[in-house]
DNA sequence: AGCACGCCGACT
DNA sequence: GTCGGCGTGCTC
C-alpha cells in the first residue's frame, strides 16, 4: 500500500491511459503509464486488478472519460514486447461486444486468451560450422558430420544435427568443444513452412474454374466483398476456394480458413497441403498450450501465411490479414453459446467488412440467410452444379417405412438392410445414420406406465445402456438405471421405447455378426482426438458397418462408402422449430453427401413415414433450389425474415424455480405489444440451441439482483423496450452492412 | 471473471 | 467450539 501511494506521488502528472481489462465492467480503466514506458492503442500490458496481475489491452482515448478517483488510479507493471493489437481489430472489439452484449474486456479476453505469447518466443541455440578448424581425430562418426555439414553449411541445432548425421550428441559435442563448431543463436522456426502458391494443382474445369477466377477477382480488386459459394458435396469447393488463398497470398496477405470444429481433420488438412505443399497453422480448443503460443505469436508477427481454424480463430490478431474463408457456412458450430454468445459466420463477415477485406462463404447447404443474402446481391454468388472430377451423385431414394416396415422390434427396413448387405459381400462399407444418441430415447414402465423425466427440465431421460445411466440430453442431469420402476416397484418389466444409436448396433449385429461395426457418438469416451483418429480409421476402411450420430455427417470423406441409409429422417420435423426443415435438409444432404466419392455407384437410402415432405422430395431429386425457395416463401408469407424471429427473454439462473418464477412473473407484466417471448429455465436452453429467436434478451446473471435488475429495467421500458433494453440480436446479417 | 469478506449449518 | 457453504460487493 505503501509503495503504491509512493508511486503515486513519483507519478503526478503521468499519462494517464484506458485499458481494456478482462473483467465484466462496462468499459476500459485507466492506469498510469510509468516513466520510460511507451504504449500506444493496442499495446498489450499487464495491469494490477486487486490483488492480482492481468493482461490488459490499451484502449482508444476517444470517448473515454479519463476521469477516475486519482487515488484509485495504479500503474502499468509492463509493456510486453508483442505485435500492437491493430486498429482493426480494436473495432471489431468494440463492434463484437456491442453486437453481443457482452463487457468489451471479456471480448478482449478472447483475443488474449493466449498466456504466454506476449514475450517473444526466445531464440534456439544452434551451432554453426568453422569450415576451417578440423579435428585432430576424424573417427567414422565425426567424418559422417563433417560431410554432412559441407554439404548445408547452414547452423544446425545440436540435436538436428546429430539426428541427420545418424551419430549420438556426444559427437557433436566433441566436434563443438574441438572447435569444429561456433554457438549461434537461432530465430524461432516457423511453426509451419511457407505455401507454395504455384505448385501444380488439379487442373480446374468449367465451373469449378469460373468460380475459381471471380474469387480470385473479389481478392485482388481490394475491399470488402462476400462471395457465397453453393456447391453439392464433391464439387470441389475447397479447391476453388483454395485459389482465393493463393491469390491472397501471392498479395503477401494471410488468409485465414474457419472450419467447423470437427471438420478440421487430417484429411482436410492433407488436402490443403497436396494443394500448397504445406500444412497450414491450425487453431483449435484441443491443441497444446505450447503450439497455441506460437501460432498466435507467429499470427500476430505475419510469419504464418494460412490458419485452418475453429470459431475462436476469428479472435487471432492477425498482421495482415487479406481473406476470410468460411467453410460449411450453415454448421451450428459456428455459434458460441456460452460466455460470449456469437455466430462467428456473422462475426466473420463484419470482420471482413471492417478490414475490407473480402470474405467467401461456402457451403453445400448454404442457410437461408445467406441464400436470402446472395440472391439480393448483397453477396456475390458462385454456383457449383456438378461433382468434380469422376465422383458421381449417390443415387437417393426413400424408403416409405410404411410399406416396409422393419422386423418387430427392430428399425431397419428389409430393403436398407439388404443393401447393407451387399455393400459388404463388395467389401465396401455402409454407414446407418441416426442423430439420437444412447440406446433409446424414452424408457416406461409396462405395469403402470410410468416414464423416466428429468427432475430439472421437461424432457425425458434418455437411457444409456453402456454407461448404464439414464441421462438428460439438455442439463446433463444423470442417475443409474435402476432395476425396479421407482413408481410402482416392479422389477424387470421397464421398456425401451424408440432406437438410439446402441440400440441400433445391437440389430446390426444380430444381422451381420461377422461384419466390423463401428459405433460413433459425440459422447463417446475419449473425446476430439480419438474421435478424429477412428474417423480416419475408417476412411481407410477399417470397418464394414458405421453406425453413427450427427458427426458422420461433417467433413469426412468415406471412399469406400457406397451405402448410406438414414434410419429415421422423420426427427427434428417435428419440433416445433421454424427451422425444422432446413436444419434437416441440411443434416441428410450431408450425411447422404458422404458417399460416392469413387466414382462407384452409391445408394443413400432415407427410412421415413413422409416421403412427400418437401425436404424428402428435394433430397431425392437433388432440387434444392424448389426447396430453397419454399423455404423463403414460407416465411414470406408469414409475415417474417427471412430467417429468425421473434425475440425471447432468457431468464436463467442459479435458482432454478426462482427464475422461473420470475420469468411468470415477466410474461404477465410484459407489454403483449413488443413480440417478445419469456423463456423460463427450462425452455431457454433448448430454444436457444435450436435458433428458434431472431433476437434475445440474455439476463445471464448467477445473481438474483442482476435477474430484478433486468426485470425492472423490462418492465419500466414500457411497450417500446428495444432501445433502453439490452436485446441482442441473434441472427441478422442484413444490419451488417 | 476472480477474489475476499461475511454470515449460517454439520462436524473433526 | 471450528470448517465451509455460497450471497454480495469490488476491482482503475
Amino acid at each position: 500500500m505503501l509503495s503504491d501511494s509512493k508511486k503515486l506521488e513519483r507519478m503526478s502528472g503521468a499519462r494517464v491511459v484506458p485499458v481494456l481489462v478482462p473483467l465484466p465492467v462496462p468499459g476500459p480503466y485507466s492506469y498510469a503509464v510509468p516513466e520510460g514506458m511507451s504504449v500506444e492503442p493496442g499495446s498489450i500490458v499487464q495491469v494490477p486488478v486487486g490483488p492480482r496481475q492481468v493482461p490488459g489491452l490499451v484502449w482508444d482515448e476517444n470517448g473515454h472519460a479519463g476521469a477516475v478517483d486519482p487515488s484509485k488510479l495504479r500503474a502499468i507493471t509492463r509493456d510486453f514486447d508483442c505485435p500492437p493489437v491493430d486498429a482493426v481489430m480494436r473495432r471489431f472489439i468494440d463492434w463484437v461486444a456491442a453486437w453481443t452484449l457482452t463487457p468489451p474486456g471479456l471480448v478482449a479476453r478472447m483475443v488474449l486468451r493466449v498466456p504466454a505469447a506476449f514475450d517473444p518466443e526466445p531464440w534456439v541455440p544452434a551451432l554453426r560450422p568453422v569450415l576451417d578448424v578440423k579435428p585432430e581425430r576424424l573417427t567414422p562418426a565425426r567424418k559422417r558430420v563433417l560431410e554432412l555439414v559441407e554439404d548445408n553449411p547452414g547452423a544446425w541445432t545440436k540435436s538436428g544435427l546429430a539426428h541427420a548425421a545418424g551419430v549420438s550428441n556426444s559427437v557433436i559435442e566433441g566436434l563443438a568443444k574441438a572447435g569444429t563448431f561456433e554457438n549461434v543463436m537461432l530465430p524461432p522456426p516457423p511453426v509451419v513452412p511457407e505455401p507454395d502458391t504455384g505448385r501444380r494443382r488439379m487442373e480446374l474445369a468449367g465451373d469449378q474454374a469460373a468460380a475459381a477466377a471471380t474469387l480470385r477477382d473479389a481478392v485482388a480488386k481490394n475491399g470488402f466483398s462476400a462471395t457465397l459459394i453453393d456447391g453439392v458435396t464433391g464439387s470441389g469447393k475447397t479447391e476453388v476456394y483454395f485459389e482465393a488463398v493463393a491469390a491472397a497470398l501471392e498479395k503477401k496477405k494471410q488468409a485465414l480458413i474457419l472450419l467447423p470444429e470437427i471438420a478440421l481433420t487430417a484429411s482436410f488438412l492433407e488436402r490443403f497441403h497436396d494443394r500448397f505443399g504445406a500444412r497450414p497453422a491450425e487453431w483449435h480448443s484441443d491443441m497444446a498450450p505450447k503450439m497455441r503460443e506460437k501460432v498466435w505469436r507467429q499470427v500476430a508477427e505475419g510469419r504464418v501465411q494460412v490458419v485452418a481454424g475453429a470459431r475462436s480463430a476469428l479472435f487471432l490478431p492477425f498482421k495482415e490479414l487479406g481473406l476470410i474463408v468460411i467453410d460449411e457456412e450453415h454448421d451450428q458450430a459456428y455459434k458460441q453459446d456460452e460466455r460470449v454468445f456469437y455466430n462467428a459466420r456473422d462475426m466473420a463477415v463484419v470482420r471482413a467488412h471492417l478490414g475490407d477485406l473480402p470474405i467467401v462463404l461456402a457451403s453445400a447447404t448454404p442457410s437461408i440467410e445467406s441464400r436470402v443474402n446472395a440472391a439480393s446481391g448483397r453477396y456475390g454468388a458462385v454456383r457449383l452444379a456438378s461433382r468434380f472430377g469422376e465422383a458421381a451423385l449417390p443415387d437417393l431414394r426413400t424408403v416409405d417405412m410404411r410399406k416396409n416396415p422393419p422386423a418387430r422390434g427392430g428399425f431397419l427396413s428389409p430393403v436398407l438392410l439388404k443393401a447393407v448387405g451387399r455393400a459388404i459381400e463388395r467389401g465396401e462399407q455402409a454407414l446407418l445414420f441416426l442423430n439420437r444418441r444412447g440406446y433409446a430415447p424414452l424408457t416406461l414402465c409396462r405395469v403402470c406406465g410410468h416414464r423416466f423425466q428429468c427432475p430439472n427440465c421437461s424432457a425425458w431421460l434418455v437411457e444409456h445402456r453402456f454407461r448404464a445411466q439414464m441421462q438428460c440430453h439438455h442439463c446433463g442431469h444423470a442417475e443409474p438405471v435402476p432395476e425396479a420402476c421407482p413408481h410402482c416397484g416392479t422389477l424387470d418389466h421397464l421398456a425401451a421405447c424408440g432406437p438410439g444409436v446402441e440400440r441400433l448396433v445391437e440389430e446390426v449385429v444380430h444381422h451381420f455378426p461377422e461384419a466390423r461395426t463401428v459405433m460413433l457418438s459425440s459422447d463417446m469416451p475419449g473425446g476430439a482426438k480419438r474421435l478424429r483418429m477412428e474417423l480416419d480409421a475408417i476412411a481407410k476402411g477399417e470397418a464394414d458397418i458405421v453406425i453413427g450420430t450427427q458427426l458422420v455427417a461433417k467433413g469426412h470423406h468415406f471412399p469406400k462408402m457406397t451405402v448410406v441409409g438414414v434410419v429415421d429422417a422423420d426427427i427434428g420435423l417435428t419440433n416445433g422449430d421454424p427451422r425444422a426443415a432446413e436444419r434437416t435438409f441440411q443434416l441428410l444432404h450431408q450425411v447422404t453427401g458422404r458417399a460416392g466419392r469413387t466414382g462407384e455407384k452409391s445408394l443413400g437410402l432415407i427410412q421415413t413415414y413422409q416421403p412427400e415432405h418437401p425436404v424428402m422430395a428435394a433430397l431425392v431429386s437433388g432440387d434444392r433450389e424448389q426447396f430453397y425457395e419454399r423455404e423463403i416463401g414460407e416465411r414470406q408469407r408469414a409475415g417474417l425474415p427471412p430467417f429468425g424471429r421473434l425475440a425471447a427473454i432468457i431468464i436463467s439462473g442459479e435458482d432454478k424455480a426462482d427464475a422461473e418464477k420470475h420469468a411468470r412473473a415477466l410474461r404477465a407484466n410484459a407489454p403483449a405489444s413488443n413480440e417478445i417471448d419469456v423463456l423460463g429455465p427450462a425452455e431457454a436452453p433448448l430454444a436457444l440451441i435450436r435458433g428458434r429467436y431472431r433476437f434475445r434478451l440474455l439476463v445471464h446473471g448467477d445473481r438474483r439482483s442482476d435477474l430484478q435488475s433486468y426485470i425492472r429495467e423490462m418492465i419500466a421500458a414500457g411497450p417500446k423496450p428495444r432501445g433502453s433494453l439490452k436485446v441482442q440480436v441473434d441472427i441478422d446479417p442484413q444490419s451488417f452492412l
